[in-house]
DNA sequence: ACTGTTACCGCACAGTGTGTTCAGTAACAT
DNA sequence: ATGTTACTGAACACACTGTGCGGTAACAGT
């Protein structure tokens, strides 16, 4: 069943090249990262790259979408712990950092790049939004635009997120993840409102 | 008293480098753009470009350092208006933001760029700093970690700003104050506390 | 209006990176 | 052992960079 059928030696060369990329931007930033740069680390052939690659935005979007593959069953499991008042899955999103920090120190603490946010933080827009949706449909009124409410709610996981790991996380995830709610559900709250009237 | 002595000639190149830039960004993104499209966009020889700024990213400079120095004295008036609750001068900010849009928006909506990082946010960041400095200083303690609270609070501005101007400003600028503090001064107040002793 | 100064232009230059092609070689699966 | 497939290395045209320099045009001050 499953596709074993992989050649070795593609599997090497795009993890090389996968790698390389990391460490230079850890090392220099994305954008003073040159194909030379990349290949030259990976010690890889120039028409080698180009046989995987587009380019280098390309290979950025190839280990981004690794990343979010991986972290799909996180979210997943995620609603057993913090079910209660999830909005967001924040814990799990806290967790899954830690766990691949470099990858997620490369693609958001050393400068964002434009991938990066068609992918991770879109999706956690979508999860906000889904949560305030479902909000309205049991009746209750925003007194602030919903879109502007998701925003702000993934917006400031993004915060959260990108100084935990610009300060080589100082706390434990359970507990960012503790402080993130308390900020953020003070403000949320006091624009949930029962009644039909809106101000 | 005044410099007036700049030559004519000089204020024309720079003037039209700058322009050339945002309209550039405005269209394909920072990234994207070449030295060389600048010049042919500006008109401009390209040794004069160079007689001028080191590089694209000099020139993005300029154009943010003369915003910045605009900015200062809406900052200083911001006191005025909204003193009461300002833990930021957000009014301000979004005031002058309306009136800039296109710089504003050719700055942030389209990529954040690395220089824009250091000028505009950690000065958001200082001023934030400050509020709770002087909060500290009159006994309050604060449940979260006065780092965090710093960058959520100069960060979830930098959220809605960066909302406002993708969204092409859809509410005015006062509307999307009262609706900043009313998100963000939940969330703040319920980590603020008045006695000595903390969790 | 005249004059010295200074900014601009245009062109040429070496240097570096890009993305493609192709024949030769090595690693792969079976 | 054999056919297949991926990698190598070198060459290529192209684009952009940053610098240098003589000629030209716009400037400021008298």
């Amino acid at each position: 069943m499953e596709n074993k059928k992989v050649d070795r030696r593609i599997q090497r060369t795009r993890q090389l090249l996968q790698d390389a990329l990391i460490s230079l931007i850890l090392e220099k930033g994305y954008d003073k990262i040159t194909v030379q740069n990349i290949i030259d680390r990976a010690n890889v052939g120039r028409s080698t790259f180009y046989a995987h690659f587009l380019d280098k935005d390309d290979l950025m979007a190839s280990n981004l979408e690794k990343l979010h593959e991986e972290l799909g069953p996180h979210l997943a499991s995620s609603y057993d712990d913090d079910s209660e008042r999830a909005m967001l899955p924040s814990l799990a999103l806290f967790r899954h950092t830690q766990e691949q920090h470099h990858m997620y120190k490369s693609m958001i603490g050393g400068r964002g790049i434009e991938i990066v946010h068609q992918v991770i933080w879109d999706g956690l827009t979508a999860h906000a939004r889904a949560h305030f949706e479902q909000l309205e449909s049991t009746g209750k009124r925003l007194a602030v635009p919903k879109e502007i409410l998701v925003t702000y709610l993934a917006g400031s996981m993004r915060i959260l997120l990108t100084w935990w790991l610009d300060n080589d996380m100082p706390y434990p995830p359970e507990q960012m993840n503790e402080m993130f709610l308390k900020l953020v559900d003070g403000g949320i709250e006091g624009v949930i409102q029962d009644g039909q009237e809106i101000s």
